[in-house]
DNA sequence: GTAACGAACGCAACTCAGTAACAAATTTAT
DNA sequence: ATAAATTTGTTACTGAGTTGCGTTCGTTAC
């Protein structure tokens, strides 16, 4: 075997990329017409008949209407237990988790909320004002959170749980709020050190508790 | 006007009264069918056919299939709110909460996930193991994490946001660990004690936070 | 007590998400 | 080229939630 390649992808094979293509074109048609006139105006026979497939076939690359626009935050589960297990040496949990956030921001990655891109603020819109999708983001915290505490703490002990837990909803929060603020009309120059300022808000919160803050 | 009365209930009234009789008809005879053969096993017209209504009747009590069950958490809504509001002079908002969920594990309260009574443990497995419920009492959570922010800071700073966002999530870890417990066959002598130990772990670190503890 | 009003109800029919069964088409392996 | 495995389309179904309308029943005024 070839050193550096994982074994489990032998070949693209052109059957794969069809579907992978085909994945990609239902996702796109999808999102493309929920932006144009809103979640719950778009029925999945009208999407399934724009990306030319069947309904059937539609429901076999996503299990639910939903996931064809929360499939796009499946990249990023388990990004905070992975942030944590491959931290330098000398760096607590959070001291990474609070770098890796800063270095999304300054990246202007969509997760943090944080973004110029009125296309990527769209679709923060429709997930955000969509409580069908909103709800089912909130599973993919829980995922997220699990994993982090996994990594934190493989016995399953409470206070790495609790932890865990905390600090996904405080990211939830951050990103939320960051978004909020460009929704409303912030210029980026004005929110970004904004978000920044609120980040190191939400860690010392996190690192020093509530007593620190006067709750 | 009768001092002592709320004035917002003048009349009992015999419809209003049928209609509570109603509602509670449904709701009960919809959770002992759940119970009985799981969530997703029992269709809403037979709910509606057990419960001798119409399908259109049992959706003018309840918006969805899921709130048949969730309601009974409704009443709780805003609870983390009022405690803050309400507390005593001299105490930090997160010490009236404290107490507040040492007197709910002491009186085994459902919402902590600590009791004997094998009823409640069934309706919490119904909840915690059936994924659109615990998806959907998710969504109770926040509306609850928001009355807490607005209780903590009518201002709307993101410090109480954040705060609230950590508190509820660490309330939901301590009651799901606390059910957990109790349904994988543990006594509740046991339980209790280890219900209040992690009870104070977790004030503890949302009070010193997660510096204190080594994340 | 009775008539008039409005709220709640049942009935029937509908939309839409998601699934099942089976047959046709297409890719991959031989 | 041909057989095996995988993917797809068609049709038809279940079940949640909604709509429109006519009827019933509690409430209120006379």
């Amino acid at each position: 075997m070839i050193p550096g390649m994982t074994p489990s992808e032998p070949e693209p094979g052109l059957r794969t990329l069809k579907k992978q293509r085909t994945r990609q074109t239902i996702a796109d048609v999808a999102i493309a017409l929920f932006l144009d006139r809103g979640f719950a105006q778009v029925s999945v026979a009208e999407i399934a008949a724009a990306a030319e497939v069947s309904k059937p076939t539609l429901f076999r690359y996503f299990a639910t209407k939903e996931e064809l626009v929360l499939h796009r935050f499946a990249d990023h589960l388990g990004e905070a237990g992975r942030v944590v297990r491959d931290r330098a040496a000398g760096l607590t949990p959070l001291d990474a988790l609070e770098r890796h956030h800063l270095a999304g921001l300054a990246a202007h990655e969509p997760q943090t909320g944080l973004t110029d891109d009125p296309e990527v603020l769209a679709f923060l819109r429709l997930v955000y004002e969509t409580p069908e999708l909103s709800a089912q983001l909130l599973d993919y915290v829980d995922a997220d959170a699990d994993a982090l505490a996994e990594a934190l703490d493989p016995e399953g002990g409470i206070a790495a749980r609790l932890f865990a837990a905390q600090y996904v909803a405080v990211r939830q929060v951050l990103a939320r709020t960051a978004w909020a603020g460009l929704a409303g009309g912030q210029d980026i120059a004005e929110a970004g050190p904004r978000a920044v300022a609120e980040t190191a808000t939400a860690f010392a919160l996190l690192r020093d508790g509530a007593r620190a803050q006067g709750f």
